[in-house]
DNA sequence: GAACCCTCTTGGACTTAGTCCAAATCCAGC
DNA sequence: GCTGGATTTGGACTAAGTCCAAGAGGGTTC
């Protein structure tokens, strides 16, 4: 993730120990992460970091294409790192569970153009949802 | 959608002004409205209905399968009075509008056994982000 | 067609997720 | 080291939705 931490500042970020912190969270573990739990694993490394700075970084971090915004209809939005490898999400609609997955075909060209009404298309977000292992056991 | 109002009084539902009017407004209109529009076309209709058995009508049509939840990565989720007929959205990255199409393949199938992880998935929902007309000439 | 039971509705308080802003802080270039 | 302007802070605010106890009113029964 020092990769991540040049190419903002490559970007004319101004470096912060609140903008690193956040960094350091999102590479740590590679799941979909709430911003308030992005917040409290923030707030353990730093402990005077504010929800309002989470926000503000996350957002950043999300116009410039290096975290991805996922809405499963839970509750918050989630946030992933994994941006740079196109994938999709497989979500347990029992406890919400999340799993990156990397489906054959490209949707985008299942769309015929008499179905675009006009629109410029430019990405497709698919979201599979079911029962987990762990879930149909119970 | 007289249709529906009979589903549902054979499902056992009590029939009450309220459930009448909510069922009315996601009929009149094949938009996708929020439960806050739901609540207000209904407030014409019916002023002393409360804005909690909006809520709680809805939710009861969309754990009934009659209406779909929509969540694009906008505030509020939206509800979708189109259920039977499966679809998938498009939705303007600028302006929000939300258009039902119909792509060709089945992205179920896309999804090999391999990356279902265990998963028993049973559902895909597929949202396709752009520039809309409107948008893209302003 | 009156009475009763039980489901529905009400409205207001509460929760959760996120935004806003003015004042204070602190990075980076000189 | 100083300084200017970008960042951060924290607390108030908003939006969307949930919860609950009390009251209303469908529909069934006689």
């Amino acid at each position: 993730m020092s990769d991540l931490l040049e190419r903002l500042r490559g970007r004319g970020w101004r470096m912060t120990a609140q903008r690193r912190v956040v960094a350091e969270v999102l590479d740590g573990e590679h799941v979909h992460l709430t911003a308030d739990e992005v917040h409290s694993r923030a707030v353990a490394k730093l402990p005077e970091i504010s929800r309002a700075t989470v926000y503000n970084t996350l957002g950043e971090l999300v116009s410039l294409g290096e975290v991805l915004e996922v809405s499963t209809d839970k509750r918050a939005k989630r946030y992933d790192p994994n941006a740079h490898r196109p994938h999709h999400h497989l979500v347990c609609a029992q406890c919400g569970a999340i799993r990156d997955v990397h489906p054959s075909g490209n949707p985008l060209a299942d769309l015929p153009d008499t179905e675009r009404f006009g629109f410029t298309v430019s990405d497709v977000e698919v979201t599979y949802r079911g029962i987990c292992p762990n879930c149909a056991a119970a």
